[in-house]
DNA sequence: CATATTCCCATAAAAAACCATAAAATAATT
DNA sequence: AATTATTTTATGGTTTTTTATGGGAATATG
């Protein structure tokens, strides 16, 4: 699977369209599900994106964890029943539901955000002072931060 | 992975593209990817290169390291969100964005540095400087350096 | 019927592909 | 070892394609 990299701001319009970043939706067309998987992150104010494939591994994964593990549970509530799948226009866009704008306090533009494996979509301002804090905290554990290969 | 090895300074054409030297393509060039990822150093204002393939190994021992994990969020967001994946041209050059060149201070040539399993990208005159200062850092840490195999 | 959503077409700007050439490095020949 | 020939590399300019974005027509929805 091809990574997602980088970060994009695009614009919606009057309708509430907006274009998928196209070097995300290469990441995402050798997929049988032409779109995203959209969710409310846990964590941030944002908009969780990955694709379907992905979202089967997830749910593989969960599998495996035993059926009557409550913290299980919680995530699958969470996870499954909050997931949006959507499918890309011809041009490549999406239309964000409503309350998932309201979560990420996006109006009229957006940050999509790679994450490797998968992406985030965020109010630009909003990104930037998140991004602050991560590079404070970084550079505090820095040193005893170890990438394998 | 062959290693990128000595230093390179090449010139940024009117429209902002640059050769990658050959000797650090001919590193990059049994990648599925043909091209390099560049980010922002968290450290120096230079920018960092590496192979999609090291990214790829990157993203897979976070994976690894589980989904809620704090520290990785934080690395993740500054490391994938920055990380700018650019395709070579037929002759091997790249347009290095504008941040990028900003934050290296860089505008119309650039050294590009060899770092064994990835290199740098420098304004010239900057990394002078900067040798001076590692050097006379080194002298003074050089009786704990150990290298393993 | 009124409103919202999806499909279709248009376009400016940005990115990628294409073509050409001088300089540098390497190989071959004397 | 010096000279010549060949290949590779860095650099320049032009054309074509892709991408983000906009608006109207067609279809669905309640």
């Amino acid at each position: 699977m091809s990574l997602f990299l980088s970060s994009y701001e695009n614009r919606l319009d009057t309708k509430g369209r907006i274009s998928v970043p196209a070097a995300f939706r290469s990441s995402l067309n050798n997929e049988n599900f032409p779109g995203v998987v959209l969710y409310r992150s846990f964590t941030h104010n944002c908009i969780e994106g990955l694709s379907m494939s992905r979202m089967e591994k997830i749910a593989n994964a969960t599998d495996k964890m035993g059926m009557f593990d409550n913290d299980l549970d919680d995530l699958t509530a969470m996870l499954f029943a909050d997931a949006r799948p959507l499918t890309f226009d011809v041009t490549g866009r999406i239309v964000i539901p409503e309350e998932l704008l309201k979560h990420a306090n996006i109006t009229d533009t957006a940050l999509f955000v790679g994450r490797g494996n998968s992406f985030q979509i965020w109010n630009p301002d909003d990104f930037k002072n998140a991004q602050k804090t991560s590079l404070s905290n970084l550079r505090k554990i820095r040193p005893s931060l170890k990438i394998a290969d």
